[in-house]
DNA sequence: TATTGTTATACTCTATAACTATA
DNA sequence: TATAGTTATAGAGTATAACAATA
């Protein structure tokens, strides 16, 4: 055996194992993984995923402020704007003023957003079943508590 | 009752129920509460949670080239170059000649590169162990092992 | 002909400061 | 004085095309 140091080895496989330990690592793979095939099949709509959640949250909460849409979404003010902007020049969207607060604008779908918004969301559980195939039902029941747990 | 319309309602609390129910909703929630805490913790190693999931490839497959870095953390080729560059300016990683592909470049880590990711691994694990501390430890490895069947 | 690493480039996303109008 | 919505802008992340060197 010679003394001298060995030539560097090459890496044939790479191993994961310690960033697979944290729990940042895992979730956000998994939510690029979805993400995704979100886009894949929302692209059909013409809408990303932020988009979605958007016309989502507006479907369910007809007359929510751009404020409350920051807070529910994490967004911040300024980089809602142009989103609404675009939503509203595609009339899925339409803005009234707020009834109590002269600063608000109350945001809420149109009859066009109601029809696109009834699809995607069917849509949307399609491509999420596709995502967690792997997964049985209580083990997706579970999945969204944990995650749950972590981010309420 | 008068027949004309009621005014538009304010919505009082935003109901996040229907987005509750899309795994990729609560994937990247959580992914980005996560990823929020890891930012402060790292700051101190001017560290960003993609360059530190580079280093901890590194540190745990020395010689591990661009390609396989790309291959591991779903980053295409032209956004890592910059990456490496400042990581090499920092002097935390070095290039040498890969031993068999002359096309390619094994990427390790220099002493200084060691020691501060002894320190930021342990940090790491901090912040996990702080964003988690609402799950159990039987929780935890079953939220693992369900994101791993999401996104493997 | 295919692959590694790279440059150039465009588009999107995220973040901060500052303004206006209303409360 | 504080908040809702907005503008401007800077920086980071993500995407595609194309090239040189090597396989």
């Amino acid at each position: 055996m010679p003394v001298s140091s060995k030539p560097a080895p090459a890496v044939e496989e790479v191993d994961t194992s310690y960033l697979e330990t944290l729990v940042g690592y895992n979730a956000t793979r998994a939510s690029l993984k979805v993400i995704e095939l979100f886009s894949k099949r929302m692209a059909v709509y013409d809408l990303r995923h932020v988009d979605f959640s958007i016309l989502s949250l507006i479907t369910h909460n007809p007359g929510i402020t751009s404020r409350q849409l920051c807070g529910a979404l994490s967004i911040l003010p300024p980089n809602l704007v142009g989103k609404i902007v675009t939503l509203e020049k595609r009339k899925l969207v339409h803005r009234k003023p707020h009834p109590q607060d002269g600063r608000a604008v109350g945001l809420y779908l149109t009859d066009a957003g109601e029809a696109l918004m009834r699809d995607a969301e069917g849509t949307a559980v399609d491509l999420e079943t596709e995502a967690t195939q792997r997964l049985s039902a209580a083990e997706k029941k579970t999945l969204m508590r944990l995650l749950q747990k972590i981010y309420r």
